[in-house]
DNA sequence: TAAAGGATGAGGAGGAAT
DNA sequence: ATTCCTCCTCATCCTTTA
């Protein structure tokens, strides 16, 4: 959603933060150890059936994990993967750090991502600060000891796991978000609660048929299948106890099937099963969130996502169900799904109804009812110019090859019939409309940076639909947390369903969107504005103080860059450890630090 | 200096045909 | 089940023009 144009200040020291992330998975010296082929466990002990080179372990000592830590999550793991094992490694820093001095983090409510694989990522204590140095250098004191008992601890509850039946990813999901110290009764009802959603997060995927049948208590049979069904999605999407592995062909990415139609877990209007669902407990609010991103990404990021974000079900949506352009993107947020409510009047749906004047030119061959996805580069004058020049010089109706010309520069473009023969780009105040924002919102910029902030913004609609059950929520109003907020797509949202903010944070890299905001703001509210320019910039400390100002967050929304997950990025495509998308890991940072610095309230 | 123009495909998804 | 075909995608970089 946010224009991502600054670089990140170069900061030399290793840091927890996901530049360090997708400096270790992307560089080529760590892939250069990858070992092709399904893993097996070898008599020695070793995943693959050899010890990592000594030079990969000191690649990894050099970034600051103890040498103990790096051998140890290699046995589990093997080194093939070096996504996988760096996020052990961090899932084992943390679970070392927990009774550090440092250690005044609360265990509950507050911490971590559900994950069904093992690799997964303690976030309790990941700050992407400067705090880091001083953890790395005790990385060999009494954390460290302790660190060695909790993995012992560790093993012993995931022996007796296994032995009640339980494969050994599911043991340490559930010791991940428990702690090593939950009894194992908890750990029992952990898993269980686990395989619950993820059996309706599989249904409901597949044929959109998930009801609140799902949520019927799980007797021994039920309960009995549902292991089985998880072990069978396992294998299906290629996880394992050893946690996700390359396969022969190179492959390791998780599949997260698009629903079709996608129309999410219900639209107003549309006639389908509606969705219920029952959320993880970690994945409750306070406070509520709300994350978005453009539904076809490359493969394996939306399931990585999902990891992170609590093992939350993705809400798929195609906004063209709702309104005359399309847009598919992800949702992915812990608010009510029943009782939502559309803006009224609703959108348009249809091109004519939302221009009924172009119909006037509208040739019959031209037979696009929806607009294509609203993006920030439109048509030059000159494409204009060229289909005018094709069409006036053939006859009518043109010849199949100049249709099919047209037809292909039309769609390519989202161009309108303005004229006889004439094709034009939509204007910004067409884009405006239709992306649900009011009349001149982005009026007074340069058309290109009008273009490219509406292309990156949310449709006003469809979000105001998810957010819509908030309303009733909060009669008093809300204060939110808005992280790259863009020319204010939610905000605008909230204050369409009459949702009064009290305050927003709101966190945007690019000026000229800060100021469409500003502008936006003082004619239409009247709460609190803060505006910040860098999610890189917004550490604990602060968070901690606008949640004490504030009385907490009571919602968190955001949309990372797509740059380079989006299917139009020739260059850099690079999925989510992209130079811009890896910005995810803020959103995910930031939320955690709100969840955190709200259970200490 | 700022804005506009133009070149730059991969990578899926989905449907029809075989 | 497999192959073939069509369609779509919150963009980036460099050059040219105003």
């Amino acid at each position: 959603m946010a224009d991502w144009t600054s670089d990140s200040d170069g900061s030399d020291k290793f840091e927890w933060d996901s530049d360090g992330e997708a400096e270790a998975s992307s560089a080529p010296a760590m892939r250069n150890f990858d070992a092709p082929g399904p893993s097996t466990l070898s008599s020695n002990g070793w995943i693959n059936g050899e010890p990592p080179p000594t030079s990969l372990i000191e690649g990894y000592v050099a970034m600051g994990f103890p040498k103990e830590m790096v051998v140890r999550s290699s046995k589990e793991i093997g080194h093939g993967d070096a996504d996988a094992l760096l996020e052990l490694l961090l899932t084992y820093k943390a679970l070392g750090d927990d009774d550090d001095a440092l250690g005044n983090h609360s265990t509950s409510g507050c911490n971590l991502p559900i994950v069904e694989d093992d690799d997964d990522l303690d976030f309790e204590n990941w700050d992407g600060d400067d705090d880091t140095g001083g953890r790395e250098s005790s990385s060999d004191d009494s954390g460290y000891e302790e660190f060695l008992r909790e993995m012992s601890d560790k093993d012993e509850k995931i022996n007796s796991l296994r032995d009640m039946g339980f494969s050994e990813d599911e043991a340490n999901m559930a010791i991940t978000i428990c702690g090593v110290d939950a009894d194992l009764s908890v750990l029992v009802d952990s898993i269980s609660a686990s395989q619950v959603t993820e059996v309706c997060h599989s249904r409901n995927l597949s044929d959109h048929q998930v009801t609140a049948r799902c949520f019927d208590s799980f007797g021994g049979k039920k309960r009995a299948r549902l292991i089985e069904e998880s072990k069978k999605k396992r294998k299906r999407y290629g996880g394992g106890a050893q946690g996700k592995r390359p396969s022969s062909d190179g492959s390791d990415e998780e599949s997260m099937p698009l629903p079709n139609p996608m129309v999410g877990f219900n639209l107003p209007g549309y006639r389908g099963p509606s969705m219920t669902r029952v959320l993880p407990e970690l994945a409750t609010g306070p406070p509520y969130f709300y994350y978005e991103n453009v539904a076809r990404a490359p493969k394996g990021v939306w399931a990585k996502i999902t990891r992170f974000l609590f093992d939350i079900q993705p809400e798929f949506v195609d906004s063209l169900h709702l309104c005359a352009a399309a847009r598919k993107r992800g949702y992915i947020h812990n608010l009510p799904t029943e009782n939502r409510s559309p803006l009224l009047p609703l959108p348009p749906k249809t091109i004519f109804e939302a221009f009924p004047h172009d119909k006037k030119w509208w040739p019959s061959w031209d037979q696009r009812t929806h607009f294509n996805c609203l993006q920030t580069c439109t048509a030059s004058a000159p494409v204009t110019e060229r289909i005018q020049q094709k069409l006036s010089s053939s006859g009518n109706p043109p010849p199949q090859s100049v249709q099919k010309y047209v037809r292909h520069q039309c769609s390519k473009w989202n161009l309108v019939w303005v004229g006889k023969d004439k094709a034009a780009p939509l204007e910004p105040h067409e884009m405006e409309y239709l992306l649900g924002f009011p009349k001149d919102h982005t009026r007074g910029f340069g058309k290109t940076q009008r273009y490219k902030s509406l292309g990156n913004s949310f449709q006003v609609d469809t979000v105001a639909y998810h957010l819509s059950v908030l309303r009733d929520m909060f009669p008093n109003g809300i204060t939110v947390l808005s992280l790259f907020t863009g020319i204010g797509g939610g905000e605008v949202a909230l204050h369409k369903l009459g949702i009064h903010m009290r305050a927003v944070v709101s966190i945007e890299i690019c000026k000229a969107n800060r100021k469409i905001l500003r502008s936006w703001w003082d004619q239409t509210q009247t709460g609190t504005l803060i505006e910040i320019d860098d999610v890189k910039s917004l550490k604990d400390d602060e968070i901690a103080s606008y949640v004490h100002r504030f009385g907490g967050f009571d919602l968190v929304i955001g949309g990372s860059p797509c740059n380079n997950l989006a299917g139009s990025n020739r260059h850099h495509r690079d999925g989510l450890e992209g130079e811009h998308s890896s910005l995810f890991y803020d959103y995910f940072r930031i939320l955690n630090s709100v969840k955190s610095a709200m259970a200490n309230m």
